[in-house]
DNA sequence: TGTACATCAGTGAACGCGCGTTCACTGATGTAC
DNA sequence: TGTACATCAGTGAACGCGCGTTCACTGATGTAC
């Protein structure tokens, strides 16, 4: 991976193609992105490109792919972070991490969020609901939302729904703060997280 | 403006031009739009469109104005068919007509949704709060808002801040919704409704 | 009311560009014996 | 360990395309007298 400038092989020119791809999608806006431009960044041919995607749309699938692991990693991490002296403050604060996570990975990477949640994304069915693996941002939503009932934090027949609740106010703020510096304080962002505590009839 | 299919001159070609943008990219997305597509559909040389826009870019322009313009009508209109026995259901029904117009532009005109919203846009700026004149749909949202504390429906202390905490969540469901047919319902519609009126502490 | 002429709003052809994709190819690598 | 050969992962040239934009133009319209 390392020797990869000398020889004829790349090594790992599908994850090159990726990262080089969210880099000029991050400097140059999602529409600058185009085959060319990425292989020629890479220092490829144009159609090397083909060993590895079956066309520009796969490319960009996978981009949209990388931008979901990274949310969900981000989010994990914020979780793993939170620290509290009891139960329910530790559930209320696993839920506004969650949400953080989701507005800062926005704020970090605003191209690669447009593209993620772009026009044919197809975004995670809230069908699969028992969701125990937490596989996706929205399973680990999820769970955070279970920890409030269990811990008494939140009151069993304000449960249902309350993903979509708390998922479009974050999700809202997230989009309206790429265009809207004000929104992009943390001290804005604490607000909606708070709003969305409260809103949710957390006790 | 009626026979303008036979004349040289063809009348209103700068309205044309917008309403067909408009059609296109309402049919096959915001990408496909370009200058010479529009033109052609019109049934007019490519470079007619340089008597009137000065190039792509302010066509676009025009395109998100008419946007924002097109969406303040239908809250404004909205806002008009409330009926109401009191003054605080009036000014709480006022405020959700003003979100439900918000989402249904949305799902009505995805394309010009996001055009309208798109990375360029600049929306408008809060600072110029005395909103008197609801010259723009933010400035609506806040009239709604300050009938709401006039009558008495919601405390004076949870005022500041509900524009964005308000905005904010419609904005994300509306966001959503284009992609996720669950959310398009009515019903998810009228429940994040209820979830900003609550979560903004009306009584 | 009629005419001369400036101005307006379109045409048609052409430009250079970068794009996605395909083709026939070649250098590098891995494997069987 | 050495060699033959299949396979893998790249190259380089070319394609046709639609794009935004510019040029010199012309037909239609409005205005002054």
């Amino acid at each position: 991976v390392k020797k990869s400038e000398e020889t004829y092989h790349h090594g790992d020119l599908a994850n090159a193609l990726i990262k080089e791809a969210l880099r000029l999608i991050e400097s140059d806006g999602p529409d600058a992105f185009s085959l060319r431009e990425v292989a020629r960044r890479v220092g490829v041919s144009p159609n090397a490109a083909y060993r590895h995607f079956s066309d520009r749309d796969a490319l960009i699938r996978a981009i949209s792919e990388r931008g979901f692991a990274t949310l969900l990693e981000h989010m994990r991490r914020s979780i793993a972070d939170v620290k509290a002296s009891t139960p329910r403050l530790r559930a209320i604060r696993c839920l506004k991490a969650t949400g953080r996570a989701y507005i800062e990975f926005a704020l970090t990477n605003p191209a690669l969020f447009r593209v993620t949640f772009g026009a044919h994304t197809v975004l995670p069915n809230s069908t699969s609901s028992d969701a125990a693996h937490d596989g996706d941002p929205y399973s680990v939503l999820s769970s955070s939302l279970d920890a409030l009932v269990e811990v008494g934090a939140l009151p069993k027949p304000r449960r249902p729904g309350a993903e979509v609740k708390a998922w479009v106010t974050v999700h809202g703020h997230a989009s309206l703060a790429l265009s809207r510096v004000d929104l992009q304080t943390s001290d804005m962002i604490e607000r909606v997280l708070d709003f969305v505590v409260e809103g949710l009839g957390v006790v």
